[in-house]
DNA sequence: AAAAAATAGATGACCAGTCGTCTATAAGTG
DNA sequence: CACTTATAGACGACTGGTCATCTATTTTTT
């Protein structure tokens, strides 16, 4: 159908814009006029495309999730690379991601990842969004363990380790960087992360 | 003189009641009516004792700091533990803090840590926060930096670690723990995190 | 023309912060 | 001591503005 081709799309396109918005000034520092505003669309329109403002962050979160799944694409289909390769590189497309996002019109080391300033801003008053937020943190670390265990069975890294576990760990880790990164606007917490979670713990 | 005393003491019982609220709700999901309902005073004495709601934010930075030196206090000053059994013991009384705050009165696994919950809220948009929230947290890593560094020097755990990176990583991992757990509602992810901190990094 | 999509503008709740006023206690004066 | 003056602090109504959301209307499509 045309009409819900082109409805789509200027749903994704505010999508896009005001994923932007919140994503550096989150969830209560982020209004409809905001969204409106970035998206350039009336204020009115708003509610045809989105129930809430509550609804527009969790369709945000998966759309979230499909950019960052773009993202890896190319890299996560190089038949050139091994599982490990992978994972180096996908840790630096990720920061990148976080910090580099929309070619860097908002300034350094800002940003960081939308799932986790979600989670950390809203998980102890909206319950809506906090199971959205970790539902999506499920789906984003599936292809990662999958990653891991391939490494393992490589024999590229510690094939000890519990990959489930330590990718939860690796996520909180990464997480904890990126609020470090924020707060300091100095890169150093994720490259002491990439040193420990790479050279120290995974180290064969 | 008499009247200090009774401004101090009013104004750190404001801070305590009001830390509590905003250390839930987050600086924007934070009204200066809240606060001042949580305190049980009027609307206008808030003004008598805060300039604005951002400089109350920072003054309960440093209460913040202040509630968790006097936590740690006995365990850091206790002669029969050695630096190790106190980097393990903080470790809980940490974590006893973040989740087991104002006596459950709020619901399990909320909260976490008033400074990195300040700090992902908004270091992007509130550069006087991002600063205070910055020197807090340098403030609080001293006494566990040189308590490594003694552990380092008992021979307790690997000392060819260099102590103030692994503190800034320590603090990370623990900022990234108590969100995956706020998100989670699953104390799992600060159980991974002790067993990778001190069980594989700090081996010796 | 009828139906669907898009939007302008309205709505009332709420926001941070200000104001003038009131009261209780302190300090100054003889 | 008594009496006056000064002021610390309490207090809620109020301000201009913003908030999320809704309703009534216009525009577009069929």
């Amino acid at each position: 159908m045309k009409i819900t081709e082109k409805y789509a799309a200027k749903k994704e396109a505010i999508l896009e814009k005001g994923m932007e918005v919140m994503w550096i000034n989150g969830y209560n520092g982020t209004s409809v006029k905001d969204i409106v505003n970035a998206a350039s669309i009336p204020k009115g329109s708003f509610y045809f495309y989105f129930e809430s403002k509550e609804d527009f962050a969790i369709e945000a979160l998966n759309y979230y999730l499909e950019f960052n799944e773009k993202l890896s694409e190319s890299l996560m289909g190089d038949p050139g690379l091994s599982p490990y390769q992978k994972l180096r590189k996908l840790f630096k497309v990720r920061v990148d991601a976080a910090f580099n996002l929309f070619e860097c019109e908002c300034g350094d080391f800002q940003g960081g990842c939308f799932m986790s300033n979600l989670a950390q801003e809203m998980s102890d008053t909206n319950e809506r969004i906090r199971t959205a937020v970790n539902e999506a943190i499920e789906e984003f670390k599936k292809p990662i363990i999958a990653l891991l265990q391939a490494a393992q069975a490589a024999g590229e890294i510690n094939a000890q380790l519990d990959a489930e576990k330590f990718m939860n760990f690796l996520e909180s880790t990464m997480q904890g960087a990126f609020m470090t990164v924020k707060a300091s606007r100095d890169p150093q917490a994720l490259e002491d992360a990439e040193h420990f979670l790479f050279d120290v713990i995974l180290k064969k």
